[in-house]
DNA sequence: TTTGAAATCAACTATGT
DNA sequence: ACATAGTTGATTTCAAA
């Protein structure tokens, strides 16, 4: 799909905020709500946008830690990890990569007693390193229209 | 703040569609849409919910590669690095972490000749280690309350 | 429950092929 | 002439008081 400057000023505005109203966008890029209703609707039947979601704040509801988790599988056990990583309710995203280990997985954790029995859960499928996100430099930058 | 049952249902219902009404969470629940605008209300106030954002599909919109790319600085050049890094739109987000790394990115790319530009940008600052993703085993799993 | 605002739908208009 | 993208105004639905 062909994406235009007013395509990628909508996509900016709703990464931002999901809650604009039609009329404000339209307001800020110079065009009617059900015109800027119809540009978004494309844009979601083409599957550009996939949804929106409400952002948590993970310290509020308890989970005092984020956390980076490489898996690299012994032999055998990276079809039985994928099964069984869907059940872990602390994993918020996961995703097979390439180089030395197989798998990312960004965790929630309520502590370190939390993490460390998740790391235990892990280890009988591989090789874990664990690095605790300090801070966040850059956190949910809009993809935009770039170079 | 205390979240009790009622409030995990609506914060995952959030989680996996923002725009669901008030009306469709109380139905689901058995509240009234007022109740249910107050407790989103509420969890917003605090900060519970920091956004509600549109989620785009990056390959749809021309970036076809996604890859984590890690950075452990050369001596004094962190801070450089952490100022410089905000500048670049293909970083949607940066985080500092423990470990041998001292930052993680996910960042989307064009192809492999905007991955190799990219890398060349990273290069002066640290050592840079790239995990490109070849599929999404988990993809925002919702917070929600567990064990 | 009521009020105001916003989304939706329909009909019409302008522009470009 | 037809297709595409936009406006305007009426109706319905939603959210805020």
């Amino acid at each position: 799909m062909k994406i235009d400057e007013l395509n990628w000023t909508i996509l900016r505005l709703l990464q931002q905020n999901a809650r604009f109203t039609n009329a404000e966008i339209g307001r800020k890029i110079g065009l009617s709500s059900p015109a800027v209703a119809e540009r978004i609707k494309k844009l979601e039947d083409v599957g550009v946008i996939s949804g929106y979601k409400a952002e948590v704040n993970h310290i509020q509801t308890g989970y005092q830690l984020k956390a980076f988790v490489t898996l690299k599988a012994f032999m055998g056990k990276l079809k039985p990890f994928l099964d069984k990583v869907k059940e872990y309710k602390e994993v918020l995203n996961c995703y097979r990569i390439t180089g030395n280990e197989n798998l990312v997985m960004e965790v929630v954790l309520y502590d370190q007693f939390h993490l460390e029995e998740f790391i235990d859960r892990l280890i009988t499928y591989g090789e874990v390193r664990t690095s605790i996100v300090l801070s966040n430099v850059i956190e949910n930058n809009p993809i935009g229209k770039n170079r």
